[in-house]
DNA sequence: TTGCGACTATACCGATCGGTATACTTTGTT
DNA sequence: AACAAAGTATACCGATCGGTATAGTCGCAA
């Protein structure tokens, strides 16, 4: 435990913007939920923006290390690691909090493209897609950038898809036809 | 033209909404734009849930309608109205106002399952999905709810990676994948 | 000409928003 | 014992939110 003040209100901001959406939480809720105040809130965090841009942040490093380390601990081959991606993505989507992806959903809620928030999302997913296409190259696609795009469609489409209706099945039909697609690259 | 008053606040309604989102959109913005008073607008929809509301049902009933319409002028047989799904959404997004999928920003906006915002742009998908499911099942595809929900992810996810990142070429790679899907099934 | 319904103009309501000012308490250090 | 830093408590600011009350304007029909 033991977590600093900034942490607490970080953590706090996370959960509440994440289930409730950013606009929708006001800064007095998140320093009640941290057990604290709005004057040390704001001595930490300059603005409610920046706050958002922290909690951005924040989730691309915490999520980009967990998914990394939950791949790396399913599959050993590029190919399986491919694979292995629908699977963890079926088991975020299925734990009762999931409400979609975070950075989508800031990018929904900013829709301006010059907008900060909109940016670090944008980023998220570029970074997302380099990493997808990473794999790709190690498995000898020809076109490991093209097999990229279409798998991290087929990731972002069943997010959606399973925040619209939850238990509809999208990770495995993601998965099944990012079996088809690998075979044929 | 010669829009009702409440047709002209709906449409305003619906400018503002999609292209700012739906809560950071007043209703004294709205009535501005429309030029008119909120006095009028509450005398045509009783509060700003049922304005968001309706617009996201003519929405529903607009788009829907396009849609069938420009895949019917642009493809005959079943399998080319399947690809001409990616040909069509691939124009859309590529309009300067694109702003993504209404229904998925409001689902964003309003996170909980029970919100009836959220219950609106789940069904639209629903029937989305139904209408791929038929072209699929004429077809002669073996099991057409499978590909329909394929290709549906791939649509989704497109609209989505091009709402982050413009002309990142989502809606080409879209199609490129759902070709080699429906030739598959 | 009178009256009625649609619409406008404007001021207002309480609540909440993001953000700040001020004073107080706690805690650890020297 | 004294002081500074960290944090709390609370009241406040102007702006904006969704929504309403009231009075007035306009065109049209009997």
């Amino acid at each position: 435990m033991s977590l600093t003040l900034q942490e607490k209100i970080l953590q706090a901001a996370a959960e509440l913007f994440y289930s409730q959406g950013i606009k929708a939480t006001g800064v007095d809720a998140i320093a009640k939920a941290a057990n604290t105040t709005k004057m040390s809130l704001y001595k930490y965090f300059p603005s409610k923006d920046e706050l958002v841009l922290a909690f951005l942040r924040k989730r691309d490093q915490d999520f980009r290390a967990w998914f990394v380390e939950q791949i790396d601990a399913r599959a050993d081959t590029p190919k399986a690691k491919l694979l292995a991606v629908f699977d963890v993505i079926g088991e975020w989507m299925a734990i009762p909090e999931f409400r979609g992806c975070a950075f989508i959903n800031a990018a929904a809620e900013f829709p301006l493209e010059g907008n900060p928030v909109h940016q670090v999302s944008a980023e998220f997913y570029d970074h997302f897609r380099s990493y997808i296409a990473g794999l790709a190259g190690q498995c000898g696609s020809k076109s490991p950038d093209s097999l990229a795009l279409q798998l991290s469609l087929l990731v972002e489409g069943a997010i959606v898809s399973e925040q619209m209706k939850r238990h509809s099945g999208a990770a495995e039909q993601a998965k099944q036809a990012a079996i088809v697609l690998i075979e044929a690259a």
